[in-house]
DNA sequence: GTCTATACTTCGATAGAC
DNA sequence: GTCTATCGAAGTATAGAC
């Protein structure tokens, strides 16, 4: 185990790239395309360099996962400090690109146990900050916790989107209008109508 | 392409151990431990009957595939009969064994053009029939179809289930507790508590 | 009709050269 | 500190034996 074996800088630009190359394979061709060859080929590098840099396939995998939530939570920052929160992060988490890569880590995760366990804490992690904020923006919407509880809000959300957007990669599509446009009149009722680049409703 | 090699027949007893052990690969282990060698080893077969009763590992996704979904059509269509439709489409849809192997194919099917084809057929026609159901459960429990489009509550409901599936295997708790009791109260408004086996609540 | 011997490709990982 | 030569295991698939 005790392993002499040296590894490659955190901040290497040739560290960053080959994530860059995982996250695009992840996206674009699931989690078992990963693979140190193809993430090389696609950064235009040797296949060494991914052991020299993350030694094995699950640490370049962990790295990911930790690049990913950082970025997540920054972004959830900014949704969460909009003047509508609610719509905020409604569009965050519709964004198909964040969504699915975050679906393939999860499958992945499922079977992988130290990814399952950082991607848990970053999910409960993403959840706690998620959990106050929603509880003000439905307090100031009107909303009666003991009615709609702000937790239970809050998955629905993360579920409706996941699903939405899996689904649409897919092709299936059955009852996503009307689950779009209930979750629009929600939106409004509790936040009034989008209030971002101009005040555009469905036209052009 | 041409090829003039054979193929096993579909009523093998192989073949259908082949599958089985496949099914059991992908929940346990996820789709991309789903290879030649490893399905036959779990099933104690050698790696290329595989390939003389499927060809391609393509091929044998999709058998998986359709086999798992007349399985499911099959279930829904009891649950669909049930006196308490909306209660067993949900005890159906959280089953935690069936749906993370629909999750996997899922996530696989993104990336695999026939799996993707043959998945999106059966995912809408399964909506297709839960659809007409749905709606005429939804407006016995009295439900205003304009305030609340059925169609919507089947995606809602397929959503809400999958994901809190998937966090558990995962872990991830946060909001579940909150998210099941909505869930409840909704299903008691619309079909009355439940009345499977004895009439026990929360109980021993 | 059923299964095996075998070919070729790609995988993760390490030891050692620069 | 950075990268390459190389290994053994595992992957899909085919041609041909029973």
């Amino acid at each position: 185990m005790a392993t002499t074996r040296r590894l490659g800088t955190e901040d290497s630009a040739t560290r960053a790239a080959l994530l860059d190359a995982a996250q695009q394979l992840l996206f674009e061709e699931g989690y078992a395309a990963v693979t140190s060859r193809r993430v090389a080929t696609r950064a235009e590098l040797k296949p060494q360099l991914v052991h020299y840099y993350f030694r094995t396939m699950d640490d370049l995998f962990l790295a990911l996962v930790r690049r990913g939530a950082e970025h997540n939570l920054a972004r959830q920052a900014e949704a969460l400090a909009s003047p509508q929160p609610l719509r905020a992060l409604w569009e965050f988490s519709t964004d198909p690109v964040g969504t699915r890569v975050t679906v393939e880590l999860y499958a992945l995760a499922n079977h992988r146990k130290a990814l399952r366990t950082e991607l848990a804490a970053y999910a409960e992690q993403f959840r706690r900050r998620q959990s106050e904020a929603l509880a003000a923006a439905l307090a100031t919407a009107g909303v009666d916790a003991d009615e709609v509880p702000p937790d239970a809000v809050m998955v629905l959300m993360t579920s409706v989107s996941r699903v939405l957007v899996m689904e649409e990669a897919l092709g299936v599509t059955a009852g996503h209008a009307e689950m779009r446009a209930l979750v629009e009149r929600y939106l409004t009722r509790y936040e009034g109508p989008p209030a971002d680049l101009s005040t555009a409703d469905d036209a052009g």
